[in-house]
DNA sequence: ACCGAATGAGACATCGACGTCTCATTCAAT
DNA sequence: ATTGAATGAGACGTCGATGTCTCATTCGGT
């Protein structure tokens, strides 16, 4: 018996498949599941064995870009200290993840409202939950809602990814590009 | 002779398609060329007899939506006067155009490089040059390059977009909800 | 060395969307 | 009323991607 992580017989990383297609995805969205197979290094049949179809792939990518998100959420510890310092947190730990994240994000308008995955919510309420506290705290101005502020910092994250995976933003400055300026905004501020 | 517009004999309202098109397509990017032409309220021959594909549908698009952005940077009246009220009308103009915007933004990611509408790098140019504009006259930040400013409005304009369309935003609060973030941030600030 | 599971390559049928074409019909101009 | 352009509906054929299947091969465990 060769039993390995979840009890059954795998040969190849599930896991580095699905990395592998996020790779893919996320600068190509229109990939083929051959393509998608290649870039994995595994035969399109072999791709067929673990993901029933393209949407179970896409599943798959939500489920783990899911995972991770929230597993960022966690370590960049939300729920404690001042809420700016924990956004510039936030954004650090998210930020491998970004791509994915840009990807799901654009996928997810596609499906209209079909069903979506009800993590997205959880995660929502997470973010939107930290710029409230914000707010009530006085940190963060109480003009934009939290729900507003949520989607920004999604839309900022995936500008902000493609911006660098065109070489118009230095990696390096990724997180500061948008910490800088989901917090404080472009106008010039005399305090800070 | 029935000569109008172009010095061609048109019963369907190309312009008027292109804006059923833009709708659709906005919502869902997906949509088949049948779906759009019964959108727009015409037969699939016609759709083809007007555009010979899908390409050239998006490329129409693309030229519509650029010749409305320039002409909302032209009403904007980007090159005069203080940068952030300038910023402000900038994103008034393009309010109604977001929508499409967004698709293209989106469209073009998909392109990879292969050949892009010149039209952009001249509105990234403009746009750019705002906000360089407002570095140099201490209105904006030089932490945050232009570039990065540029791509920030884009995607802050398509997050707003999106929100409105989803309903977790107000339509009246588009203007106030993009221009204050990209202008001044998340943090309560002292000032203003 | 052996055995069986897992893979890779390819063949195959299917399906959806596309692009083209035909033909009857509508409609505006004359 | 007549004419011709333009449209709508539908029939095709084509193409790319998908999903399934088979079979030879590889590879790990014993």
């Amino acid at each position: 018996m060769s039993h390995s992580v979840y009890g059954r017989l795998m040969s190849v990383d599930r896991n580095q498949v699905l990395r592998a297609a996020a790779a893919l995805l996320t600068r190509k969205a229109t990939a083929t599941m051959d393509e998608v197979a290649r870039a994995a290094g595994i035969g399109r049949a072999t791709l067929h064995r673990h993901f029933a179809g393209r949407d179970a792939l896409v599943r798959a990518l939500e489920e783990l870009g899911l995972q991770e998100l929230e597993r960022a959420l966690d370590r960049a510890g939300i729920d404690a200290g001042p809420e700016d310092a924990a956004v510039r947190r936030l954004v650090a730990e998210v930020e491998p993840v970004a791509p994915l994240l840009s990807f799901l994000v654009t996928e997810n308008q596609l499906f209209e409202g079909e069903q979506v995955n009800e993590g997205w919510a959880r995660l929502d309420a997470r973010v939107s939950a930290l710029f409230r506290r914000g707010q009530e705290n006085g940190v963060f101005r109480i003009d934009l809602t939290p729900a507003w502020l949520t989607e920004a910092f999604y839309g900022l994250v995936g500008s902000g990814a493609w911006a660098v995976q065109d070489g118009r933003v230095a990696a390096k400055d990724f997180q500061y590009m948008i910490v800088e300026l989901l917090l404080g905004g472009a106008r010039r501020s005399v305090e800070k």
